[in-house]
DNA sequence: CAGGTTTTTTACCAATTGGTAAAGCGACGA
DNA sequence: TCGTCGCTTTACCAATTGGTAAAAAACCTG
């Protein structure tokens, strides 16, 4: 019926014992693509962590790119609601903060899925080109027209929607793709959090608040 | 000498076939090392790439991870060359505008380069941890130091340094990290640079220009 | 051109890795 | 009790991959 193409099993699991090994199976692959890239990790390390035997592994999933592929389907939905959740039922500034603090949130609770998606982006997105086309790109289009309606009547700064969406999408994904780097730069493992948080939202409320609008946010210290 | 510990080359080359062929190695690695990851590449890939045999790419460097380490150290005082330039000698606003549109322009210039070392901060940093703490870490702090200096001074607005420094990074970086999705969504080759340019100006410029500055920058388009 | 040194090629290897075959195991219905 | 079906394990394989040995070729120097 998908395009899955599946011949081990069929996409939806029936018993009560598949769902919990395909369960725990993505969770094993979430952790090691996450961390090893599509390439780097093996099909061993995803079962030792998934606490199952290879063979087993393929028992569920047909190959190393069926679990990728279910992982990186599985997933973009998820990642993308905050964005398709941006719409014009609140007044435009806070719809869009709201949008930039919910994406921020995502960066610090799920930095697997964060960093499972930029080392697919990183590497030219050979298995996600499709989705980029067929489920991102309409939404991102839609949502630049909604930010340039806005921005034309005047109730945020004018801004280029579409490098907007991509600065909010840097910005607040940097802080799970290169935990690395900012851990080694900022070791204090508290306050962090909370001063990106502070951070971030001055950089685009600044950006956004309409000319005239007195409300720039003050010293974040 | 160093800590390279190659027993094949010597770290500094003689001949003039040995610069000309090791510097076709660590080319032909950039681009297979940036699109692949470091486990994704392979010596046949890199062997292929410089037009020679994967043993004579070994008789120039001991093994495929001193390829990659002597890479990320031989880039990593080019990419940082921005940010240490980054001082007090112009006014402050626009040393910072400065840096962020020479790092923006690396990012377009660069792109393998920037790709080679997120993917390997976006694995841990496995390789480049002792740099980040030696090299980065120190020029990090001395630059957060002077732009605090110059945010308590009113010369530019609050901000917090060390986050607007990650804030620059994320948001440059993205457009050569992130091409791959960037293209999907903003077809048109042409004028995507230059809107980028102006967006990003925008948005740090809003963010520093100092309370009370009229120098709002008008609509990018 | 002789003789040593540097560079390159050919042939090879051991380990890893994605994947398969088939047998074993367990539960459940007839 | 038997057979069947869904799940798991054991044993295995072919291809790939990082790396080596050693011979051959090219190069340089006197």
């Amino acid at each position: 019926m998908a395009e899955d193409g599946s011949r081990a099993l069929a996409d939806r699991p029936r018993s009560r014992i598949q769902t919990r090994n395909r369960r725990r199976i993505l969770d094993a692959a979430l952790d090691v693509f996450s961390q090893h890239g599509f390439r780097g990790a093996t099909l061993d390390q995803i079962a030792a962590q998934a606490g199952m035997s290879k063979p087993n592994v393929l028992y569920y999933f047909d190959s190393k790119d069926a679990i990728h592929v279910t992982l990186l389907n599985a997933l973009m939905a998820e990642w993308l609601a905050p964005l398709d959740a941006l719409d014009a039922s609140a007044d435009p500034l806070s719809a869009l903060m709201d949008y930039v603090h919910r994406k921020l949130e995502m960066s610090f609770e799920m930095p697997r899925e964060s960093r499972l998606f930029a080392g697919e982006i990183l590497q030219g997105a050979p298995r996600m080109a499709p989705h980029l086309d067929s489920a991102l790109a309409p939404l991102f289009v839609e949502k630049c027209a909604l930010i340039r309606g806005w921005s034309a009547a005047g109730l945020i700064a004018p801004v280029d929607p579409e490098h907007l969406i991509y600065s909010i999408w840097a910005v607040t994904q940097h802080y799970a793709d290169f935990e690395a780097q900012v851990a080694a730069l900022t070791p204090e493992p508290d306050g962090a959090r909370a001063r990106a948080t502070a951070h971030v939202d001055t950089l685009f409320r600044r950006l956004l608040a309409p000319a005239g609008d007195a409300a720039q946010t003050g010293a974040p210290d």
